[in-house]
DNA sequence: ATGGTGGTGCGACCA
């Protein structure tokens, strides 16, 4: 099983991508986040025309995210708590026994801003979020834009990066804190390679000089852990005409 | 080259 998660920065702008990316990648699930369109406008028919059941939260304007699967999704939810604010962010389900999580998370804007704060508050609601998760469905995958880059290896300048929003140790912390649930960054299972990133700034040329984070993360529960046989980012719709900012990442779950 | 973006939605905000 294929799941793959995208933060798409405008489904309406990048509906004709999201076709490609399906026809060529084939995920069986796939999680989308920055919809950035109420929920009346998600383009259903187009979605469904590609082969996908969906679940979505849509928010006009800003936030938004969608769970997209090949096989029918059961128990959709929407997080609760975390929509607090009137925030689009979180959107789960069960797919063929495995329980997905998609998360588009607060960006923080700036070390110490208010919207930080928004941020560091927001990752301990998900934390008792997935908490409760967990303890329902052992089999678990979360995955979506995280805004925060593991470690300085995720990183193009650590340098020029550190402590600033996306790096900051409170956030990565608080990333941490998620991970002491018993969940694993699936990509850091397979590979150490430095300067593999899943965002680039469109300022200052980031994708053509490979100045960008990674920041979208597949993280894997303990039960799934053994069955994790590759993770990768796919770069190239990167690089098609009007991008989104960010790739899509991937994880490929063993059967069983 | 001391500048270089893009989405939403029509000015300003967000990333």
């Amino acid at each position: 099983m294929k799941l793959a998660a995208w933060n798409v920065n405008s489904l309406k702008a990048r509906l004709p991508h999201l076709q490609q990316w399906c026809a060529q990648a084939a995920p069986d699930v796939l999680a989308l986040q920055e919809l950035k369109l109420a929920q009346d406008q998600f383009p259903e028919a187009a979605i469904e025309a590609a082969g996908y059941h969906a679940v979505w939260a849509g928010q006009k304007t800003y936030n938004g995210v969608a769970l997209l699967s090949r096989s029918a999704i059961s128990e959709p939810d929407f997080g609760g708590e975390l929509d607090a604010k009137e925030q689009r962010r979180v959107v789960s389900g069960t797919v063929a026994g495995i329980r997905v999580v998609g998360v588009y998370a607060v960006n923080g804007q700036a070390v110490g801003s208010e919207k930080y704060r928004f941020k560091l508050d927001w990752f301990a609601r998900l934390h008792a979020y997935l908490r409760e998760q967990l303890a329902s469905y052992p089999r678990l995958v979360v995955m979506g834009d995280f805004n925060v880059a593991p470690k300085d290896i995720d990183v193009h300048d650590p340098q020029l990066w550190h402590e600033q929003v996306l790096c900051s140790t409170p956030e990565r912390s608080a990333l941490n804190d998620l991970l002491a649930l018993g969940l694993h960054d699936s990509f850091r299972l397979l590979h150490d390679t430095p300067k593999l990133f899943s965002w680039w700034d469109y300022r200052e040329l980031g994708f053509r000089r490979n100045r960008g984070l990674r920041i979208d993360l597949a993280l894997v529960s303990d039960a799934l852990r053994p069955l994790v046989k590759a993770a990768g980012i796919d770069k190239e719709p990167r690089k098609w005409e009007r991008p989104s900012n960010h790739a899509p990442i991937w994880v490929e779950l063993q059967d069983g």
